[in-house]
DNA sequence: GTGAAAGCGCTAACAC
DNA sequence: GTGTTAGCGCTTTCAC
C-alpha cells in the first residue's frame, strides 16, 4: 500500500495560533462570540498551513456529507447531460459535491447507486427517473433525505418537482404539422409507464382531436426509448398499407433510430416524410435539412432543482412544489407545407 | 434541519449476532480466523438487520474512501462520455464509487475538484485533462495518490498513461485522403500545447511529405477545440485564395463546427469538399454522406486505465506504464475519389 | 469567549 | 478465534 503523507489537520492549525480545536471549527464554521483578535490568529494559521478541512471527518460527525446526488436515466442523453451540467454548477457554488449516478435505464442500477448514495450520507437527491419503477427514489424520502424529481412526476412520492408542459408542447408541434398539410401523422413514444411519454402522447391526440383528425391506433407505437427501437417502430409505421407523411418523434434517441430508418431507405425529409421530434440535441441543426423540434430548457430544470434541494436541505418545510418550466418550439426544415 | 432516523451500525449487527463488533468488521472484511459458525451468525444478523457499512466512517478509519476520481476535460464531448460510462461500470464492480469531475476546459475548475477529491480521500484518480496545465494532476501524485492518465501524455508526470496512436492514425487518414486523389488538404486542430494534438498534426504532416506533398502553413490551423472554433478556422480555410479541396478535423467537437461552416456555405460533401476527422460520434453515421472517421477505443480507454489504477491502489508498484490502444479507421461517403 | 472531552462508525493492534 | 480498545478529524455540548 502506498502511504498517504498526513495531511493538515484542525489540530495543527490550533497548535499554530495558539488556541484549541474546538475554537478553529468556530471561526471557520463563522459562529459568533469569537475574539476578532483570535478569529485573526486562526485565519492566520489556516493561510499558513494551506488547511483543508477533512470532509470525511466533517460528514461522519455531521451525520451528512456536503455531497448532492443526481441520479439520470442515461447520461449520453444529452438532455441528461445538459442537467448534470447545471446540477454541477450550483452545487459546487454552494460548497456541495455533486455524486452522479447514471441509471443507464436500468433499475437495478439505480437501487444499487441509491443505496451507496445513502451510505455515502449525501445531503440530498435529485432524481430523473426514466422508468416507472419508484422503488428506489422511496428509499431516499423513507431516509429522510430531501429529494427533487425532475423530468418526469411520480404518484406516490409526495416531493419537489420540476418538469415541463409535455402534453402542450407535443400539441404546439402536431398542430404544427397539421397546419402544415400533413393528416397521416405517425408517432413514436418512450415506455407509457412514464409520465412524460403518457403526456407527450395525450398532446398528440388532442392536437389530432382539435383539428378533426382520427386517431389511428396503427400510427401511435411506443417502446424502450433507445435508438434501435425508434429504428425499428418507424420501419414498421413505413410498412404500413398507407404510410405515414408526417412523423413525431417523442424522445431523441428514437429520433436517431427514426432518422436512420429513413436515411436507410432512402427517403427524404420533408418531400417523402416530415418530422418533428421532441429534444433538441447538438445534430439537430446540423443535418440537412435541420429538424424541427421542440427543446427543453434542460439547464433550466437543473439549477431550479438544484436550488429547490438546497433550500430543502437548509431545513424548509414547505409543502411539495410542482414547478412547470417552458418549452420553446424550434421550426425548422424537416416539415415544410405538405405536397 | 429534517431529522435523519439513525441507521444500523455495526454494534447493532454485533449485539444481534451476540459477538463483538471487531469480528462482524472481520466476517465483512473476508479475514480468515473466523469460526464458519460464528461466520453465520453475523451474516444472519446483516441480512436481518439490512446493514449496510457506513462507507464514511470506514473512510475515515482508513484514510481512504471506496471512491476514484475521474476528471475529464468536457463531459459533452462524446469521447470522454465513453470513458465515464467505462469506467464507472469498472469501478462499481470493484465496489468503487466514481466521483465524476467535469473539468470544462478550465484549469482553475480542474484544480478545484482535484482539490475537493483530495479532501474526500478518494483511492485514486484518473485524469483526462485536454490543457497543457498540469499543475492540479501534480498536485495528486504528490499528495500520495495513484494517477493514471487518458487522453494525452505528461511530461513532468510519471504515471500510467493509456492513449492511443495520434500520430500514426492522422498518418493513415491523410494518406488515404492522398490517396483518393486530393493533393491539398487543409487541417484544423485543438490547441498544440496537448500532446494529441501535437501528435496528430506531426501525422498529418509526415503524411504530406511521405507522399511527396508540400505542407503549406496556411492549410494548417488551431484553437481551442470547440465547435465555434472549428466553424471559424473552416471559414478561414474555405477563404483562402486557393481553398482545399479535403478537409481533415483533429477533434469531434472542431468537426462538428467544420461541418456547420460547410453548411453554411452550401458546400457539398464529398464534391466541393472531402472531409475525414478524427472521433466517432452518434451522428457521423447519420450525415448525408456519412463520415469517414478514425475512432477512437474510448470505452476501452476507460476500462483499462481504471484496471491499472486499481492495481495501483492495491499497492502495485512497478515503474509506469504507457499502454498505446488501436484506433479504428471507418471509410465512409465523405471522402471519395477526386474529380 | 474559550477549552476539555465525548463521540460519529469503523478498523486494526494488541490482549487473552 | 474473539474481545477490548484506541483513534481517524471533526463538531458540539458542557464547564469555567
Amino acid at each position: 500500500m502506498r502511504n498517504k503523507p498526513l495531511s493538515v489537520t484542525i489540530k495543527d492549525v490550533a497548535q499554530l495560533a495558539g488556541v484549541s480545536s474546538a475554537t478553529v471549527s468556530r471561526v471557520l464554521a463563522h459562529q459568533p462570540h469569537v475574539t476578532e483578535k483570535v478569529r485573526q490568529h486562526v485565519l492566520n494559521a489556516v493561510n499558513e498551513l494551506h488547511y483543508q478541512p477533512n470532509r470525511v471527518a466533517r460528514s461522519l460527525r455531521l451525520q451528512r456529507a456536503n455531497i448532492l446526488g443526481l441520479v439520470v436515466a442515461d447520461v449520453q442523453n444529452p438532455f441528461f447531460l445538459a442537467i448534470v451540467r447545471a446540477v454541477e454548477d450550483i452545487a459546487i457554488a454552494h460548497g456541495y459535491a455533486v455524486f452522479l449516478c447514471n441509471a443507464d435505464e436500468q433499475v437495478e442500477k439505480a437501487k444499487m447507486y441509491i443505496d451507496l448514495m445513502l451510505a455515502e450520507n449525501v445531503a440530498g437527491v435529485i432524481i430523473a427517473p426514466s422508468r416507472a419503477e419508484n422503488d428506489p427514489c422511496l428509499a431516499c424520502i423513507e431516509a429522510g433525505i430531501p429529494v427533487v424529481l425532475i423530468d418526469r412526476t411520480l404518484e406516490d412520492a409526495q416531493t419537489d418537482t420540476v418538469i415541463v408542459d409535455n402534453c402542450q408542447s407535443a400539441f404546439r408541434l402536431v398542430s404544427h404539422l397539421i397546419d402544415d398539410g400533413y393528416t397521416r401523422i405517425g408517432a413514436i413514444f418512450g415506455d407509457l409507464q412514464v409520465s412524460t411519454n403518457r403526456e407527450r402522447r395525450t398532446g398528440y391526440e388532442q392536437a389530432l382531436l382539435t383539428h378533426n383528425l382520427p386517431c389511428a391506433a396503427e400510427l401511435v407505437r411506443q417502446g424502450k426509448p433507445i435508438q434501435e427501437v425508434g429504428y425499428q417502430l418507424t420501419c414498421e409505421l413505413l410498412g404500413l398499407p398507407e404510410p405515414p407523411q408526417a412523423l413525431f418523434c417523442g424522445n431523441n434517441l428514437l429520433t436517431k433510430g427514426a432518422l436512420q430508418a429513413l436515411h436507410d431507405r432512402h427517403l427524404r425529409i420533408p418531400d417523402d416524410i416530415a418530422v418533428g421530434a421532441f429534444d433538441e440535441s447538438d445534430w439537430t441543426s446540423l443535418m440537412q435539412p435541420a429538424l424541427t423540434v421542440i427543446a427543453q430548457p434542460a439547464y433550466e430544470i437543473g439549477t431550479t432543482a438544484t436550488e429547490f434541494l438546497l433550500q430543502r436541505i437548509r431545513g424548509d418545510e414547505r409543502p411539495p412544489r410542482e414547478v412547470v418550466l417552458n418549452t420553446a418550439f424550434h421550426i425548422r426544415g424537416s416539415c415544410a407545407h405538405h405536397r
